[in-house]
Parts: structure tokens; C-alpha cells; sequence
DNA sequence: TGTACATCAGTGAACGCGCGTTCACTGATGTAC
DNA sequence: TGTACATCAGTGAACGCGCGTTCACTGATGTAC
């Protein structure tokens, strides 16, 4: 090995952050100790302190990567959606099938911790999510259907929107990449957000 | 006292569930050490086996009465619900604000199992979870503008209000009753109803 | 290029603590006669 | 009603174990001259 020291530190940051997230995928992180991720790693336990000054530490690292595949998430659905709804809803829920499937431990990470991890890791996930709904809303503006919606109602049906996606996402989690159950509930998402946007065209704000 | 053996027994068993209840709010039942519960309820560590195995089969038990709880959710909504589809949105948001209000730390309680719990527990709440879905695509069926409604798609709707339901009780949990968020909270609520009865108004199933 | 010193990721022993579980027990309540 | 025995919720000591954290350390890498 010719690695710098910076390198090779690095290098052990991330094998632990990738212990402590498959390890946390069998419980949650509340209950992941220290010695068990360097053991994993294949360290000392004192050496973790090199890294994290604690698990929660630790979480917070994680909740950052897992939020950023989310934001990539967000990112693809807007680069891949066509101009009629049909498309927007159909590469939509590829893109999450597809998304799901390649960051498998992020999202599993963000439905386990969302509710059950110390209460920083918690905020953290509750703003990352917020911040998801704010950008749909700016997105839903252009849609066509919604050119006198009032911004809460824009929220709101973010919201909505965002909240089918996630119970999708959790539901993915559960499941066989390239199953029967995975098309099934990828068509029940198509399913429901048909639904979802067929109100668009119908509602008027304060209505 | 003049209580008999049974009694008391029942009573330190109720103070057991309850003190588990309270104390795994904190973070998560697989967090939760059999000694704190003892000590919460005020006996020896050991003689918590004279009433549970262990703290899953403790975990199985509150399940129970959290779904219990669920149940009569949505027993009580079916029980309020006028004919016309604004006295069912309005009826059915008041009655989950009143549960979740009265039943804060089962609605808790099932947000945080329910992908972070044990695995039996976790299965016992997704199966509680779909019983609700199922119940309530029945009486989705009944109501004005269902009558050519695939089964498939009345259960698509029916997961999608549950989720909203569950979405909208866990932010509800979150937050202080009778606070302005609070009153926030549910009128996002009813206006996604709204948003998604719509919908119902116009779909046609394998349009 | 070579040397002397600084840095610092990882080591290993040790600590006190809370954990789940075992075991033999106590003494009040319940039951059979 | 009184007595002798059975039941069993709760006790208390003891165990071995994994935990987070402290501390002084090692030795390879990096840097200043």
C-alpha cells in the first residue's frame, strides 16, 4: 500500500460507516454499540473515537448520505418526467422502483430512524423530508391545472404526494428486488397517483 | 387491601404494559431492558417472568392493545359519518385528532414499531395495518360514485387514505394537543381528503 | 538526499456498570378436609 | 370453623458478559531543515 495517511483514514471512515448501516438495518441505531461496528470494521473499539465522537455522531453522518440519495431521488424524477401526466406518473415510479433497489439501506435507514432514532437524527430526517415536500410544491406550480391553486394547497398535495411516495418506499424496502410483489406495488403507486392528480385538474383553491 | 391473587396479579401486570408503554417512548422497545421496566413498576428484575417470557412477548402484548386502540378508530369513524362526503371528511379528521389525542402513546408506539420494533412485532402491525385497509375499502364501496369500482382499485384508495391517516396521526403524535399546529395538522388533513374524494368522483376502473 | 522530530490512526489493558438469567428462598393467599 | 398443606407472586444473591470510556503506548507516515 503507497496510500497517504489521509487516504487510508478515509478509507476507515467509510468501513465504518458501511458497518454501522448494514448492521442498524437488524434493529435500529439506538441499538447499535460501538463495539459492535469496530468489531465489524475490524478495529479496535477505542479506535472509532479516531472517527465519531459517538454513535449518535455517527447516525448524523448517515442521515446526511441517506438524505442525499433522497435528494437524488427527487433530482432523476424531475430530469426523467415527460410533459403529460401519464409520463410524469409512469417514469416517476420507475425512477423510485429503480431508486429503491440501488439505495436499498438508505431508504431502509430513513423508515427505521425517522421514528425510533435519537431525537437529532429524527429532526434531521423530519427537515430533509419537509425540504422534499417544499421542492415538489415549486414543481406542481408548473404542472398545467394548477395556475390559481393558493401555495398552501400546493403544500398540502406535496405533502400528500411525498407521503404516498415514502409509504411506497417502505413497502419497496420489504421486498424482493425484481418480484411480483415489487410490480404490484409499483402499480398501485401508478394507481394512486392517477388518482391524486385526476383531482388536480378539478380543484380550485378555497373551494 | 382484600384484593385476591388474581387481582394483584393482573394489576402488576397492567403496570408492566404500562410502564413499557411509557418508557419505550423514549426510544424503542429494542431498547428497552427488562431491569428498567422493574424498576419503573417497582419490583425485583425476576419477578417480571412471572408475567412475560421476555420483552417481546411484552412487545406482542402492547401490539394489541395498540391496534385494539386502532380498531376502535375506526369503528368510532364509521360510527360519526354523515351521508354527504363533507360530513364524512370533517367527522372522520375530528375523530382521529380526538383518538390520537386520548391514545397518544399507542399511536406512538405504533409509528416507531412498526419499522423499527422486533420482527414479530414489526409483522403484527403491518398485518393490523392492512386488516384496517381491507375494512375500509368495504366501506368505501358504499359510499356514492364506487358502484363500478374494481376490488383492486378500492383497495388502492383505501391504502392511500389509510396512509394518509397513519401520515397525518403520526405528526399529530408529534405535536401539542390543542395547539395551533395541532388545529394545522388536520386541516391539511381534510383538505387531502378532499383532494383524493375528488378523484373518486371521476375514476373509472381501467381507465 | 538524509536526518531528526512531530503527528496521529490504531493498540491493548483496565475500569466500573447495567444487562439477562439461574437459583433457592419467603410468606401471604388459597384449598382440602 | 380450624388446621394442615399447596400454590405462587415477589425476593435477593450471584453469575458471566458486553458495554462505553480512560489511559499510556506504538510505529508508520509526514514535515522541516
Amino acid at each position: 500500500m503507497t496510500d497517504t495517511r489521509v487516504e487510508r483514514k478515509e478509507r476507515t471512515r467509510r468501513a465504518i460507516l458501511d458497518a454501522a448501516l448494514a448492521l442498524s438495518g437488524e434493529s435500529t441505531l439506538v441499538a447499535l454499540s460501538l463495539r459492535q461496528v469496530a468489531k465489524e470494521v475490524g478495529i479496535v473499539p477505542t479506535a472509532f473515537y479516531r472517527h465519531f465522537a459517538s454513535i449518535e455522531e455517527l447516525g448524523l453522518a448517515l442521515v446526511d448520505e441517506a438524505l442525499d440519495t433522497l435528494r437524488v431521488l427527487l433530482r432523476e424524477i424531475r430530469r426523467s418526467a415527460g410533459h403529460d401526466y401519464r409520463d410524469i406518473i409512469d417514469g416517476s415510479v420507475a425512477v423510485l422502483v429503480e431508486q429503491v433497489r440501488a439505495h436499498h439501506a438508505h431508504f431502509g435507514f430513513i423508515a427505521r430512524e425517522r421514528f425510533a432514532g435519537p431525537t437529532a437524527v429524527r429532526q434531521a430526517i423530519e427537515r430533509g423530508i419537509e425540504l422534499c415536500e417544499r421542492e415538489l410544491a415549486v414543481d406542481l406550480s408548473h404542472l398545467p391545472g394548477t395556475d390559481r391553486w393558493s401555495d398552501q394547497d400546493l403544500r398540502t398535495l406535496s405533502a400528500l404526494i411525498v407521503g404516498a411516495m415514502v409509504t411506497t418506499a417502505e413497502r419497496l424496502v420489504a421486498v424482493e428486488p425484481g418480484s411480483a410483489v415489487e410490480l404490484r406495488i409499483a402499480d398501485t403507486a401508478r394507481t394512486q397517483l392517477r388518482m391524486m392528480l385526476i383531482g388536480v385538474q378539478r380543484w380550485r383553491s378555497n373551494s
